[in-house]
DNA sequence: AAGTGGTCTAGACCACTTT
DNA sequence: AAGTGGTCTAGACCACTTC
């Protein structure tokens, strides 16, 4: 990096094609995907912390200020988590600061927090098209299909349908899963190097058929909240596909916006 | 400010009530307060450049980099707008871009954007017990009460109950939303000085009751999702609050977790 | 005391927009 | 050419944690 200062790409003055090719990459944007190379390598692992931003500096032959710029962004988007005096150390999902970033549902009445779970089925099967194209995969590849339900204050209130791709995820079981306690994700990150980074949720409101009122122990028929949701890891490559049936009696979807 | 460096708080080392007091507020956050006071004072109107970087560098006595660091929190709290070779804007709700950031519905199917809306009735009565107290007012309080339609893609997809302090806004009658057509917070900022700045969602699935039903065109019933709103503005006040029933056979409610 | 992230400065130069 | 935000540097000092 010493040598290699941000520079004009190759490119005649003026737009040539539709997709905007940045004529400089900044060095603080150089530094920041190294870093999110680094991770994504797995060179520094979840709760670890990555070398100091002077080594850093050393290292890349830039200025602290400049490494500085760079995890502050990486900061900034959750993939790592800055601590004064301390360091600066890989997210991960095993924290409960983590939990309620991607399951946004929370007791009307400000109670407590009890959460179980409980995994219905877990099958290895053929992926079918519409899993297919939201993971990326060709139609009929292996594919891990868990249902699992979730209980809120004692009371059943998600049912999860969770579509992942059988490559990345080879060994996953129902043994496996019911050994396991805490967030999916975690268990995700911890046995099969995939950590989820980002998530796009689409909601619907939706009337509960006989199976899933049977499961959740309601009406059939009764107002269900639909989250299906893609998520995605390091370069949003998207690993998983969800679609959560969420009991909206004594609970609801939180969001901020702004 | 040229005096006056970030400095301990008078407070002996320790803490010693539950509220935990900032022993340091550094610069940078000053400077954000002042320039937040500015913007909600109005001294620099909606659309409207503030000074430059240079300029507040010099009117409040500390380096460009400083003032830059609160800037850049406020961009990245969208209270302001950076514009490369052009100037810092205070953000405006009289925008395209800024449309969707608080109207989270898209269609399923990737199509046009028409937008249309109809107000169903407005006026005003003393605020029931759930508003005032979620607005901060005396029950009793006049409070202004809109239900509006829109139609997105030609059909009645959204109804919405919006409630909002008489005070503050004083003079909005049926006529004069009528007479108005594009974002009913472009409305309120220009209108009423009230710039929406924040708002937390709550989110539920539901069954039409008839009424409803009636006025969205479907049967009674049907599931909708229910979206309760509370908006702020600077500071944090209160000053919406809207209750949205969203049809959501082909549309759905869009979210992003990272 | 040493090491980490956090703040602040002063100055240089670059990219972009407007005049 | 002038003015704006954007990047980068080098260095100082502060706050916090650990040894």
């Amino acid at each position: 990096m010493n040598d290699s200062r941000p520079q004009a790409a190759d490119e005649a003055p003026g737009d040539v094609g539709m997709t905007d090719i940045p004529r400089f990459v900044p060095l603080y944007v150089q530094i920041k995907r190294l870093l999110t190379q680094g991770l994504q390598a797995g060179e520094w692992k979840p709760g670890e912390p990555i070398p100091s931003e002077v080594e850093l500096a050393r290292r890349y032959g830039v200025s602290q200020g400049t490494v500085r710029k760079a995890i502050d962004e990486l900061a900034a988007e959750n993939l790592v988590v800055r601590r004064q005096g301390r360091g600066t150390f890989v997210a991960t999902h095993h924290e409960a600061r983590t939990q309620f970033r991607f399951l946004r549902l929370l007791p009307d009445d400000e109670g407590g927090e009890e959460l179980g779970s409980r995994i219905v089925e877990c099958r290895r099967l053929r992926a079918p098209v519409e899993v297919a194209r939201v993971l990326g995969l060709r139609a009929g590849e292996a594919v891990v299909c868990i249902r699992r339900i979730l209980d809120l204050q004692g009371e059943p209130t998600v049912l999860d349908e969770i579509w992942l791709p059988g490559a990345r995820f080879r060994g996953l079981t129902a043994e496996r899963l019911a050994a396991y306690s805490g967030p999916l994700y975690g268990l995700f990150e911890r046995e099969f190097g995939t950590r989820m980074i980002r998530a796009a949720e689409r909601l619907k409101a939706i009337a509960a058929d006989e199976v899933t009122a049977e499961l959740l122990g309601i009406e059939p028929g009764s107002p269900l909240l639909q989250v299906e949701r893609v998520s995605s890891t390091y370069d949003d490559v998207a690993v998983e596909f969800r679609r959560g049936l969420y009991v909206t009696r004594r609970h609801h979807y939180f969001n901020e916006l702004s």
